[in-house]
RNA sequence: GCACUCAUAGCUCAGCUGGAUAGAGCAACGGUUUGCGGUACCGUAGGUCAGAGGUUCGAAUCCUCUUGGGUGUACCA
């Protein structure tokens, strides 16, 4: 239920009725208890701007609020108006999502169509950490539109194209012509190798180049060995995304050299818009208030990944008829993509109410706040990391004897990447991440583990009783009351989420409910033999809503729950 | 040089379109009538919101400057 809207549409009935136009209402959460459940600011404002006493204003404004959802509306201070919901109404509303489908959340009546460009992994070489961070948010924010009712189409942007494979191909074709393909299961170290030899042997180097030209020309034989190599590589992440459990499928792949037959094209839309200049020889767009141009054609004819980019926009907002494109990305891209932007709406290669963002991320830190990497100083590859989360899990598990063996297996998977997802998830994206396994696998604080728990306990009761539910809620106490209110405005923050692309506010959000379910549970039993029937059926309801509550904020950010840990 | 970004408790982080006494977790210390899962819960202590100005009834939040980090900056992606 969009709660806020709902009271906000009473404060807005209240100045249609007092005669005053403010300019835009909105409640916000209370920021103290004895401040009632919501409070509103805005009269400070609006009487100043029309010369008024402000308490004066809000003591009218407060006489004009009424609705069956609002128990008592108090005018405090300069004019702050302070909002209690009402207990009855509650019950009822907490009630009806008890018995109903996915929390009772609407689907968004405005749907859109999201493109969600994430991952985007290099085909060259095996994922690393530097990719995690935006397939775990990128797979979130996904999942969020999903829910939420919109048309997501997730993109897989991978680097297939570049003049890496003019390097491997040659290395292929001049060192290993009579190896068995079974050489390049190690893609990583037959990288590495080949790099090696592209730096030290400048013939070599030269011959990879034009290996380049041979592929991007269509050269049948080359692109045979391509697309092996393209193969493997794929494979690979499908690997990955198993493991991490994020819903990218082949399906989801447009690589590089999709767009590459677009390109030209690209090229004369912007010569057309006249925004193309050449310098240096190179075809470039330059920019309002930047020194360096954005180049989208090399003095040697070749493209660039500006040109890429851009194509892609054009086939978004063409063929995929997007409303909202999302590149979750490494921050360290911001000037690129605000030149691609610009470029794309400038030229009309985008038309102008397609939104077009760039969901920035920090880089990944290790414990001691440097860059994340191996202890020799090479790049962590994000299969081992993943591998590790899982066997680290594994000693959280209070009484691995009581599970099977498969059952320790799949628990640690769960509760393994969870923690990996979870702990990126927590922090707002645009910071730089610290990486700590203990934190993140630790039950107390703000982790998946202590969400985990919580669901897991609160299943364990459900178990326990294990009868038909019937009656209704009855909020019975103000800690209670807050759950309610809480559970009520799941809605509101996930719309908030989804505008901002902020999904570290889920977790908050998980955090400060499941501790107050934990203070709820520690002050009032539920199953014991002296509490009445109807508050005990009330106490179960609103146990479930919570834990459903929880599960599908995990399920959001792409991590599952589980009855018993 | 220019641009972007960040600076909040010892540490890791929240803090909404500017709102009432700046909040969590970790670490530290103390506590919890047999406990529906104690891997929990409660409490104590901990702050010049980097610094200085400005706007405002009101600033961690907006503007300017200073300091200190990070990042980007013409044919890689």
């Amino acid at each position: 239920m969009k709660f806020k809207s709902l009271i906000n549409d009473k404060l807005q009935e209240a100045f249609d009725k007092a005669g005053i136009k403010p300019d835009l209402i909105t409640v916000n959460d209370a920021s103290k208890p004895e401040f009632g459940d919501f409070q509103y600011n805005g009269i400070m404002a609006v009487a100043k701007k029309l010369g008024h006493n402000p308490r004066d204003t809000a003591l009218l404004l407060a006489d004009n609020i009424h609705g069956d959802m609002i128990s008592k509306i108090e005018v405090a201070g300069l004019g702050f108006i302070n909002i209690h919901i009402d207990n009855n109404w509650l019950s009822s509303r907490i009630t009806d999502i008890f018995k109903s489908e996915d929390l009772a959340i609407e689907k968004d009546i405005n749907q859109k169509t999201i493109v969600i460009d994430y991952s985007g992994p290099n085909m060259a070489k095996e994922m690393h950490v530097g990719h995690l961070r935006s397939t775990i948010i990128g797979d979130s924010l996904a999942n969020l539109f999903e829910f939420l009712g919109h048309k997501v189409i997730r993109q897989n942007h991978i680097g297939d194209w570049g003049t890496q494979f003019g390097m491997l191909i040659a290395y292929l074709e001049e060192v290993h012509k009579n190896d068995s393909f079974d050489e390049l299961k190690n893609l990583e170290n037959f990288y590495k190798l080949a790099k090696k030899k592209f730096d030290d042997d400048l013939d070599f180097a030269d011959r990879a180049r034009e290996y380049v030209v041979k592929i991007q020309s269509g050269d049948k034989h080359c692109l045979e060995l391509w697309r092996k190599f393209i193969d493997i590589s794929l494979s690979h992440c499908d690997e990955v995304y198993e493991k991490l459990a994020i819903g990218l499928t082949k399906d989801d792949a447009r690589a590089e050299s999709f767009y590459n037959d677009l390109l030209p094209a690209i090229i004369k839309k912007l010569e057309h818009s006249g925004l193309l200049q050449i310098s240096d020889g190179a075809k470039c767009v330059f920019l309002p208030n930047r020194e360096a141009p954005l180049i989208v054609q090399k003095s040697d004819g070749g493209y660039l990944y500006a040109s890429t980019d851009l194509a892609a926009i054009g086939y978004r907002n063409d063929v995929l008829k997007a409303d909202r494109i999302c590149y979750v990305v490494d921050a360290r891209q911001s000037d690129h993509f605000a030149g691609v932007f610009w470029t794309a709406k400038e030229s009309g290669i985008c038309n102008n109410d397609a939104r077009l963002e760039h969901i920035a991320f920090g880089t990944m830190m290790d414990k001691s706040g440097k860059p994340f990497k191996t202890r020799d100083g090479g790049t962590v590859k994000l299969i081992d990391l993943l591998d590790e989360a899982v066997i680290r899990a594994k000693d959280t598990i209070k009484d691995r004897a009581n599970f099977s063996n498969d059952e320790v297996a799949s628990l640690a998977k769960i509760i393994g990447i969870g923690a990996v997802k979870y702990s990126d998830l927590s922090i707002n994206r645009e910071s730089n991440y610290i990486f700590d396994w203990d934190k993140m696998l630790s039950f107390d604080g703000n982790t998946s583990l202590y969400m985990q728990y919580a669901y897991a306990r609160i299943q364990s009761i459900l178990k326990k009783f294990a009868g038909d539910i019937s009656g209704s809620v009855e909020l019975g106490s103000d800690i209670e009351h807050k759950l309610a209110i809480m559970l009520l405005s799941f809605e509101d923050i996930l719309q908030k989420i989804a505008h901002d692309a902020t999904p570290h506010t889920i977790t908050s959000f998980l955090y400060d409910l499941a501790t107050i379910f934990m203070r709820f549970y520690e002050q009032s039993p539920i199953l014991r033999d002296d509490v009445p029937n109807n508050v005990k059926m009330s106490r179960i309801m609103l146990s479930t809503v919570v834990a459903r509550t929880i599960k599908k904020g995990l399920e959001i950010l792409g991590i599952e729950v589980v009855d018993r840990l």
